[in-house]
DNA sequence: TTGTTTTTGCAACTGTGTTGCAAAAACAAA
DNA sequence: TTTGTTTTTGCAACACAGTTGCAAAAACAA
């Protein structure tokens, strides 16, 4: 881990920039990075190897994309996102800061469609452990509803 | 989900009085049943099956094991205990409150040993989340020095 | 274009968690 | 204690996550 190179990943950058960030980073572009990249840029979710497949143009084998997704963590392009299923990955915010450079926001997963989301916004706030424990991260995961199912919810309802 | 039953499992729980504990779940006595309880009640930790496995004694299969467990979660015997790697579990605290009934407490790994805790004493705090957004239940892992390692740490830079 | 280094695909493997089914065990009732 | 019913267990098979060794292919710097 070396990367104090701060790349701004947003949804408006263009397939031509992705392979900047790669140069960036001291990873070689290729297609297969490219396309994940690009795939965790604009589904703003967190994905899991599973939800990711289906948005791969079909050649590309699960130990590569396994591979990219591990090579990515290390660089702090991405992070993990733990929800309770399987692991999911997302982009390391707009900010470029990682989890681990201690922007630990909060995790929320809509029990009705599914969906993990980063709230960015939302810090983990301090916890006052038992006398003795020296914590160094923290992971909040939120279940409930999203803001579209939950208005669903509200809508149903009003009928 | 019926059980209004709390009963409390503690460690000075005899076996004997273990058995007990499966009549008032409606749930028959087996000696599977009865290890396995019997074990995550002893170890003051959340265990996965591959935790659990060298404590059962030889003869109890993969398949037993996980809905012996599920059938305890379903009970509110035991609860889930999401820490990054497989699913772990933990007894319902002294309590007799699983998370389900509200009573959400902090989980704790420990980067060193590995061992990850249930902190019955420490509370999720709230959260102020965007508008829209209709949480149900939260779920934090910290993760750092447990006080055993961390007072190893303290220990050693003394010398 | 060439040579070096990195990345990929394939195959094999470990481990988790689930399920159908028939035999065994638990229990309630006689 | 025996019997009959219901639940639990073990086995086998399965689907899926995630990892690794290795040789071929692709990326890149010179
Ligand atoms: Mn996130
Ligand atoms: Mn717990
Ligand atoms: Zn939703
Ligand atoms: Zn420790």
């Amino acid at each position: 881990m070396d990367a104090v190179l701060v790349v701004k990943l947003s949804s408006f950058m263009k397939p031509t920039q992705l392979s900047g960030v790669f140069k960036d980073y001291q990873l070689r572009s290729t297609p297969v990075r490219e396309e994940i990249l690009e795939i965790l840029i604009r589904k703003e979710m967190a994905l899991s190897l599973a939800d990711l497949k289906p948005h791969l143009s079909g050649a590309s084998d699960r130990a590569t994309v396994y591979r990219t997704l591990k090579t990515f963590l290390d660089k702090g392009i991405i992070h993990r996102v733990p929800d309770g299923g399987n692991t999911k990955y997302a982009v390391s915010g707009r900010s470029g800061l990682s989890t681990r450079d201690g922007h630990e926001h909060v995790h929320f997963k809509c029990a009705q469609c599914g969906l993990t989301r980063c709230l960015e916004g939302v810090r983990i706030p301090e916890v006052r452990l038992p006398e003795g424990y020296a914590p160094r991260e923290a992971n909040l995961l939120v279940e409930g509803l999203c803001q579209t199912c939950s208005r669903a919810v509200t809508t149903l309802a009003a009928v």
